[in-house]
DNA sequence: AAGATCACCAACCGCTCGAGC
DNA sequence: TGCTCGAGCGGTTGGTGATCT
C-alpha cells in the first residue's frame, strides 16, 4: 500500500503555525457555504496557504460549532476516566460520548492532567498492596482483577451518568437539535463556565447563520470526529439510521445494573458493545 | 529582575483504513 | 487484484504563558 506524501509536504508556500482569525473566517466561510467535506480542494478553493489536513484538523478542533472550551467538569473527568479504562487511548471513541469536546482536547486532558492524577492515586493504592503483590498475578488472579476492573468501571460510569441525570449527556440526535435550536451551546449549560471556540464575533456569526440553515452539514461534520470506529459500534448496536451511542451505553448500564449488584460479572457473557470485545484490551 | 523549569494545548506527523479506479 | 490517495486517528512536538528559584 502506497503511502501517499503527506499533503503538500516539502510544497512551497505552505504555511504551518498558528491559525490567525483571517485565516479561521476563510475557513469557516467556506465551509459555511460548502460544508465540511472534500478537504483536499479547501484550500485551494479558499485560497487558504496551509494543507488540506490542516484545514480539516483547524475545523475540527477549534472551529466546529458545539465545541465547549475550558475547564473539564467532574462528570466529564469521570466520565473520560472510566471510558479510558474501557476503551483504552481511542480518543475519537471516548469523544463521541463527549460531544462538546475534541478527541484532541480529550486526550491532552488526559496526557496532561488525569494520568497523573491517576498515577498518583495508583501509587497510593500500590503502596498498600505491594507488601501483598510480590509475585506477578497467576492467569486466574488477572482474569480475576480484570473483571473486577471492568465491574468497577462500569460502576463509576453508571454514577458518573446518574449525576448528570438532570441534564442527560446528549445522544447524537439531541447534540444537533440541541445545538441548532440554542444556536449557543452554552445556553443551556448549568455547570462551569465554558468559553467556546470560534470567539471572533465574525465567525460566530457566520456560524449561527450556518446553523440555522443547514443543519446535516453540521451532523456531517460532526460523523468527522465522531469517529469511524463510534459509527462501526452503532452499526453493529442498531438497525436504526440514527447513532445514539449514549442511549447503548445507558441500556448497557442499566442492564448490568438489573444484575445482582454484588455479584462479579461473567466475562463470558460480559457483551461488549464492539464488534470484537477483545479489542479492549 | 531574570533565567530556568513546568504546564498546557494547538498543531503537526506519520500510520492505517477504505473507497475508487 | 493491486495501487493510489483522501480521510481519520493517535502520538508527539513546539510555542507560550505561568510559576519557581
Amino acid at each position: 500500500m502506497g503511502r501517499a506524501p503527506c499533503c503538500e509536504k516539502g510544497k512551497e508556500g505552505v504555511k504551518k503555525g498558528p491559525w490567525t482569525p483571517e485565516e479561521d473566517l476563510m475557513l469557516v466561510s467556506y465551509i459555511q457555504e460548502h460544508g465540511p467535506n472534500n478537504w483536499r480542494t479547501v484550500p485551494s478553493n479558499t485560497g487558504l496557504m496551509r494543507c488540506s489536513k490542516s484545514c480539516r484538523l483547524r475545523w475540527t478542533n477549534y472551529l466546529r460549532p458545539g465545541i465547549k472550551r475550558g475547564s473539564f467538569t467532574e462528570q466529564e473527568e469521570k466520565l473520560i476516566i472510566h471510558l479510558q479504562a474501557l476503551l483504552g487511548n481511542r480518543w475519537a471513541a471516548i469523544a463521541s460520548y463527549l460531544p462538546e469536546r475534541t478527541d484532541n482536547d480529550i486526550k491532552n486532558y488526559w496526557n496532561t492532567h488525569l494520568k497523573k492524577k491517576l498515577a498518583k492515586a495508583q501509587d497510593g493504592t500500590e503502596r498498600i498492596t505491594s507488601n501483598n503483590n510480590h509475585r506477578s498475578l497467576s492467569k486466574g488472579q488477572w482474569e480475576r482483577r480484570l473483571q473486577t476492573d471492568i465491574h468497577t468501571a462500569k460502576q463509576a460510569l453508571r454514577e458518573a451518568l446518574s449525576l448528570d441525570e438532570q441534564k442527560p449527556l446528549p445522544d447524537g440526535d439531541l447534540i444537533d437539535s440541541h445545538f441548532f435550536k440554542t444556536g449557543h451551546a452554552s445556553s443551556s449549560g448549568t455547570t462551569n463556565n465554558v468559553v467556546y471556540a470560534s470567539s471572533t464575533e465574525n465567525i460566530s456569526k457566520l456560524l449561527q447563520g450556518w446553523m440555522k440553515n443547514s443543519p446535516n452539514k453540521l451532523r456531517a461534520g460532526r460523523s468527522d470526529s465522531g469517529s469511524s470506529q463510534g459509527s462501526v459500534r452503532c452499526e453493529s448496536i442498531s438497525s436504526h439510521d440514527e447513532c445514539k451511542p449514549l442511549s447503548w451505553l445507558e441500556n448497557w448500564l442499566f442492564e448490568d445494573s438489573t444484575a445482582g449488584q454484588e455479584e462479579m460479572p461473567n466475562l463470558d457473557g460480559f457483551q461488549l458493545p464492539l464488534d470484537d470485545p477483545t479489542e479492549f484490551f
